[in-house]
DNA sequence: GCAAAAGTGTTTTAGCTACACCCATGT
DNA sequence: ACATGGGTGTAGCTAAAACACTTTTGC
């Protein structure tokens, strides 16, 4: 702020979001086909250009809202870092993105005739090896929100965004073997989740069963931080 | 980026630079009295405006030179995030700043005469507990930029980053005690570093002693995680 | 010799891994 | 009955905490 006034630049800032949900015991990414240049026809992540009277975060939410009708109040919802390289949109250098990671529980399939009437939800893997294939610099922020989350899990007790109101720690199990891509030993999942302090709150119902021994229901507990973390395991057999 | 380009704002980006170093024993910040209004005459970050063709890594890079010398090559240099309330600064509500964390080894004082003419270092202590005191939403940022460095000691080598090109293993358990705020066991701490692989890369060389046997030298080492973890004391006597 | 800081050894404890084994349900 | 997934028990290992003790310097 040392500086003289016509040295400042004015800037058009967006929001673009990083959706992350899983499906099928895969870790999928809202994406949307862009319909307009540049990048027309190609798969971009869902953001929006900051308003007057906005906060970034704001922006953030109003967009999840309207690509996912969630409420970022009920969601994990972080900021991942400021994208500003000036080629990143090829015709115009001025709009530089503050990228959101926001963890979703499972999520319903996009519907048509929404604001998000081209979404889709794509497993992340092939845009981590051919992050290439995404509008902008989107494959590197996928890429980066990615291994946010990946280390978010280990420390944080975020892994509980990705499942519904109850859960089971089988599922929540699940949450932990799709990110990581790893398979993890039930038995000491089940003891280091529901002995962590704060993690889960047992509501005191049972899964109905599918193919074996109900299963106990939990909340999502009061504690935020995983202490202490869940280690990844170094290099295990991949899913 | 979906919608109509009259609902787009143009905004002014500032990089601000919450510079942390460590002096005698204690956490300090480098902090500018600013000279202009708004705030004139508080203390704040030091920080300037993104100019065209730059990254904001880039701008925060060329403040970190101009206040302290020091290249940001040389340095750990981060992004904290994005600062966007529309009422942050009290004459122009478009102004956002992307705040950076910038880790410096022991900073000469700072010298009249430079671009940082006005530049001070500071302990973090009173503001830490008085974020009012400093100019726009500073104190806000420099709380965040505290905690996001006493986590990174735990699970990155960082911390070397606040020694010189060489130093002795009591001068980094210095840095985790004056950043964390309590004392650690210096044979344990010894042992831990040491043996993480990858922290610390020894020189052959011995520091000349003051008041005791003289230390190992060591340089940072080639790793970037710290692996495991350095657990940070739940609560201990405080320094 | 004595003080001071560096560094090693040793005991105890906590947490994790691996895996055997029992539990409760559907078919 | 038996297959399936849920959950507990336990032995062994690894890392960290606590602290006694040795080493190497300056004075």
């Amino acid at each position: 702020m040392t500086h003289v006034y016509r040295e400042r630049l004015l800037l058009h800032v967006t929001a673009d979001l990083v959706i992350l949900t899983i499906r099928h015991s895969a870790l999928h990414v809202l994406l949307v086909e862009r319909g307009t240049e540049p990048f027309r026809g190609r798969l971009a992540l869902p953001g929006g250009f900051m308003r007057g009277d906005e906060t970034i975060e704001e922006t953030a939410a109003r967009e999840l809202r309207e690509e996912t009708r969630l409420d970022a109040d009920a969601l994990h919802l972080e900021q991942l870092g400021v994208y500003s390289a000036p080629d990143r949109d090829p015709r115009d250098r001025r709009v530089v993105t503050c990228a959101f990671l926001a963890i979703a529980p499972r999520l319903p399939a996009p519907t048509a005739g929404s604001d998000a009437r081209d979404a889709t939800l794509r497993t992340v893997d092939p845009f981590l090896t051919d992050g290439g294939s995404l509008a902008f610099d989107h494959g590197r922020i996928l890429r980066d929100a990615v291994e946010r989350a990946r280390s978010a899990l280990q420390f944080t007790t975020v892994a509980t965004g990705f499942c519904g109101p109850e859960f089971t720690v089988s599922e929540l199990r699940g949450v932990y073997e799709a990110v990581w891509g790893v398979r993890l030993d039930p038995p000491n999942f089940h003891r280091k989740v529901t002995e962590a302090d704060g993690f889960l709150t047992p509501t005191g119902r049972r899964s109905t069963a599918q193919g074996g021994r109900p299963a106990a229901l939990y909340r999502a507990g009061p504690a935020t931080r995983l202490t202490p973390p869940m280690m990844r395991p170094r290099s295990r057999v991949p899913v």
